[in-house]
DNA sequence: GTCTATAATCTGATAGAC
DNA sequence: GTCTATCAGATTATAGAC
């Protein structure tokens, strides 16, 4: 009754099948990716996109039920390519935290602002009807922990210390974006800003420094 | 040649004739800012505004060239509808410059927050092809200016020191509207992020508290 | 100034042949 | 899986009657 048992004449064994499938189906929401970046997060017209894959529009419902999903499938990978480009970092750990904090931030920033539209689709709530999946959910939650793993190292775990950290760090990111986007009017300001908000949050970074070195 | 010796049957005279142009457009805006905050930003369409002020959709291109001339009289109206709510506070600036920033700070969140649809339009570019006139432009301006006048009444002038200010402020806005809607969350802050702010950009404001008063 | 009528185009999405 | 054909609807915008 599976499809294994069932396709025996086909020529192409049903992993590849899927692989192939699966292949196509990247090759659309990297489509998807360029057109957004070249037409902005609303533009996106299966229309396009299907030109872009050499597909008629209607073949790409094949592959995705609804334009919502190929939006889902953008945001997933959106927040997998964060931890991607944040993970690297967890490792070498064993720098001062005050660099860390301030590697962090920069990190952050860094990847928001490279692509502000994909900034837009996981940051912030503009597609009118689209709601992420609870799968795609579940990987945007990770980040934030993730996050909150590394502020965990530096000692910080209050809730509100955490809030404060990511208006800190989406106030400057929004306003580089909205205000001098391809400058770095903001850019400049990230030290500044990790200080000040670490000398609220996170005290005890800055108590000890004079009396231990010296 | 002039329309008021021209039109002497006319039972209406010329500027009376502009008040009700100017009030049917100030209609329509209005319309626009129910739908918007119905529908969301993207969802103003044309015959739904029609059908609100009681016109067909097409009628209302004898009062804006384009869907795109209302969403800038909606940004000129925002951006003016600010001014009006800060103007107040600048008259009674005798507090404390403490005090001073942090109602500054509460004003501004306020505003945003209220209308998350407006600070939207206002403070974000989510709307695919509209760029604000230059008219609207010089009001948006103006409110920066006021900005910048207020914080220099707390001896706050380098330019620097405004952007983290402004970064800090819609990064608690950006938050809040973001991820708590209608909530508190990063509302409860804003007096530490103000504090914490103006120690970096402001330390004049801190140092001699303590020997004045004692 | 407002209407009807209509243009020309784009939208996301479906049915069914091959 | 990809196609053709097509739907049902929205979009901005114009022309011309009243």
């Amino acid at each position: 009754m599976n499809s294994q048992t069932e396709n025996t004449r086909s020529p192409v064994r049903p992993d590849r099948r899927a692989a192939r499938r699966q292949e196509t189906k990247a090759e659309i929401v990297a489509a998807g990716w360029e057109l957004v970046r070249a037409n902005g997060l609303a533009g996106l017209a299966m229309r396009d996109l299907g030109e872009r894959v050499g597909m008629k529009a209607q073949s790409i419902y094949s592959y995705f039920a609804s334009k919502h999903e190929i939006y889902d499938a953008m945001f997933q990978e959106g927040y997998a390519a964060f931890t991607a480009f944040t993970g690297g970092l967890l490792e070498n750990s064993n720098a001062e935290p005050l660099d860390q904090a301030r590697s962090m931030a920069h990190q952050f920033f860094q990847f928001c602002t490279s692509d502000p539209v994909r900034y837009q689709l996981l940051f912030q709530r503009t597609i009118p009807g689209f709601v992420p999946s609870d799968e795609s959910f579940a990987v945007a939650l990770g980040v934030y922990e993730s996050m909150a793993t590394q502020l965990a190292d530096l000692d910080i775990s209050d809730p509100a210390a955490m809030d404060l950290w990511t208006a800190m760090l989406t106030g400057l990111t929004d306003q580089q974006i909205s205000n001098d986007p391809g400058g770095q009017r903001w850019e400049r300001l990230i030290d500044r800003a990790v200080d000040m908000t670490l000398r609220e949050i996170a005290p005890h970074l800055f108590e000890t420094s004079k009396g231990r070195n010296s």
